[in-house]
DNA sequence: ATCATCTGCTAAATCCTTTTAGCAATTATG
DNA sequence: CATAATTGCTAAAAGGATTTAGCAGATGAT
């Protein structure tokens, strides 16, 4: 009950020591002289009375605290926040660190009371994350701070961590190619003002880059790319019902994400088509979706809690190429693509 | 660069007053019979340095850190946690505090874990989250820590925020019986350990107890009860498939979520028939995907958002009664429902 | 024997607030 | 007029850690 907090000045009356060598031995500094013997009793004396540095007090002192700023833009409205968080947790949990969260909406002034409340609290670094991967603007910070964007870039702050969207178009392409597709393949969701990266998403501009540079390639070419701006389910189904409505000879369907691709399973199961069998489905994300759509939908995952982790890792890292670092996105293989062994 | 971060002396210094006024004048302390002149020039000064406080000596001297932590089982692998954490953000924010993410897959150590990295960082208090509601074992805490649990119940600590699940099964009912349809209506997810309580989520064998309290009200009963362990999409499309195999003479269904009634969806597109014409249907969660589907599924939403807004609230206020909070579920109705003015 | 070095440890300062106790001058009270 | 109360403010302690500077004794070098 009216126990009071256990301090460092117990411990080290209780093992006959002074403070400074009690903090000494806890903190396990390298180059000091204290004995065998101070580091046992010290160790046993803070064992037997349950020690737990006041970390207040420490932050006063070190201005460390073991602490790390996840700032995002919209927890909310995106599924896709779950895996860059739960990533950043594991990894900061495994490095002794803990996570304070913060949320932005986007909106500058409210991305300078985060800072600030971040930085009044002392955070040991920063991590920037967009739920689409963008240029994210962060307002300045005091030179010291390490920072990380993450699933975002910024011109002030170099070290990101991204999706490899770029490979995985290629590798998309490859599939297909090797599923046997090579003609009759239309493009759901392309977009000239996504592509040339102006807005709204830094990487699934590089997502077309690579599907185009592995089709020129391979000598390939889209029968119909059907473009849209938003990228919901309910345009896929408009692109797809159109694109049959207008009896284009499709054969196989490349989504530019899985919400297109629900979509387009809504067309495709309206007008009587089977998938795989009358037409392939392959697209990306592995959004929660996939795997309930039936038959399950192939996809490139987007690789969230490694990249979360990956964010951690580059914060604290003693030092890092201040460079976009990509983690690849794997192929999930379900039973959308035919002709190919498939997994879950 | 090199400028060091300013304190409470500077400020002090520069307002020509001491230490202790310095910080009595901006703490707002109330009782206090500092000139109306000392107030303007300590705010002056405080403003023309750009004062912010260092929260870590503030919190060793007062032992509070306007930060409240937030452990949950798992943000991992459910949406719903978007929601729940948004709320809890927003709520925070309004109210000056942070908000600091732990996460513990459930696993008593690593609630304990949890538990000790927040009491280090000395949290006002605790919001305990679990993803289904349920009976949440938290390991004991020093007294004096203030608790909310969100979604989860638990014997120590009584004050609790949940949805009004029986209030939305009797709201369903009605909501059906409204809509002319008092006979051949399918339970979908019906599960006997559920409903009494057993296991995996408190709230959910309300939801039941609900639909069944409306329904004898009227004299309506289910024409089938299907039952099944887990609730995904798959085991919906299993139950109704199997209901339809059968030729179970069904004119109606009520799923006990939005990922059964997806499952539905699908059985029913493959058996050709059309919702709600043939098959209306009404299912609680509001998931995400309820918006997506075709036609829109009628829903009785998770008011995540307002769970976590209350449980700040209740964290914070200077007084609060030990029970369980109910926050009504409302419905959200789309087209999966005819006979019904719909919205959205 | 003398001086330097090493060994094992500690006293005290420091980080930045908040808060307690109290001072000196002024005003009110009997 | 003496005493009490009020006003407007401050000095110093406290909170719990880390870190700097340095002490006393033992050992080694010359």
């Amino acid at each position: 009950m009216g126990r009071k907090r256990v301090t460092l000045a117990d411990v080290a009356r209780l093992a006959g020591l002074s403070q400074t060598a009690a903090s000494m031995i806890l903190t396990g500094r390298p180059d000091t002289r204290l004995s065998a013997e101070a580091h046992a009793r010290v160790h046993a004396a803070a064992a037997e009375l349950g020690y737990r540095p006041n970390l207040a007090a420490r932050a006063l002192r070190t201005d460390k605290t073991r602490t790390i700023a996840f700032i995002s833009d919209v927890v909310a409205t995106t599924r896709f926040a779950n895996g860059l968080i739960r990533g950043t947790l594991e990894a900061a949990d495994k490095a002794g660190h803990v996570v304070l969260l913060l949320e932005t909406g986007g909106e500058p002034a409210r991305e300078v009371q985060a800072i600030e409340a971040a930085l009044d609290r002392q955070v040991d670094g920063f991590i920037f994350a967009a739920m689409r991967a963008r240029e994210v603007f962060v307002p300045s910070l005091p030179a010291a701070n390490r920072v990380v964007m993450l699933n975002a870039t910024s011109r002030k702050h170099p070290v990101s961590v991204l999706p490899d969207e770029f490979e995985a178009g290629r590798a998309a392409i490859r599939l297909l190619d090797s599923a046997g597709i090579r003609e009759g393949l239309a493009l759901i969701g392309h977009n000239q003002v996504v592509e040339e990266g102006y807005f709204r998403s830094e990487t699934v501009s590089r997502r077309l880059a690579g599907i185009r540079a592995e089709m020129d390639q391979r000598g390939m070419s889209f029968l119909a790319e059907e473009s849209c701006w938003n990228w919901e389910a309910a345009h896929g189904y408009e692109l797809v019902k159109g694109l049959l409505d207008r009896r284009v000879p499709v054969e196989a369907l490349l989504c530019l994400n899985d919400r297109l691709a629900f979509g387009a399973y809504q067309a495709l199961g309206e007008a009587g088509l089977r998938i795989p069998r009358d037409m392939p489905v392959v697209s990306f994300d592995n959004d929660e979706l996939a795997a309930d759509l039936r038959p399950g939908l192939t996809t490139f995952a987007l690789p969230h809690e490694q990249m979360g982790q990956e964010a951690v890792r580059l914060l604290l890292a003693p030092e890092v190429e201040p460079f976009e670092h990509l983690i690849a996105m794997t192929a999930v293989l379900r039973q959308s693509l035919a002709n190919i062994g498939g997994a879950d």
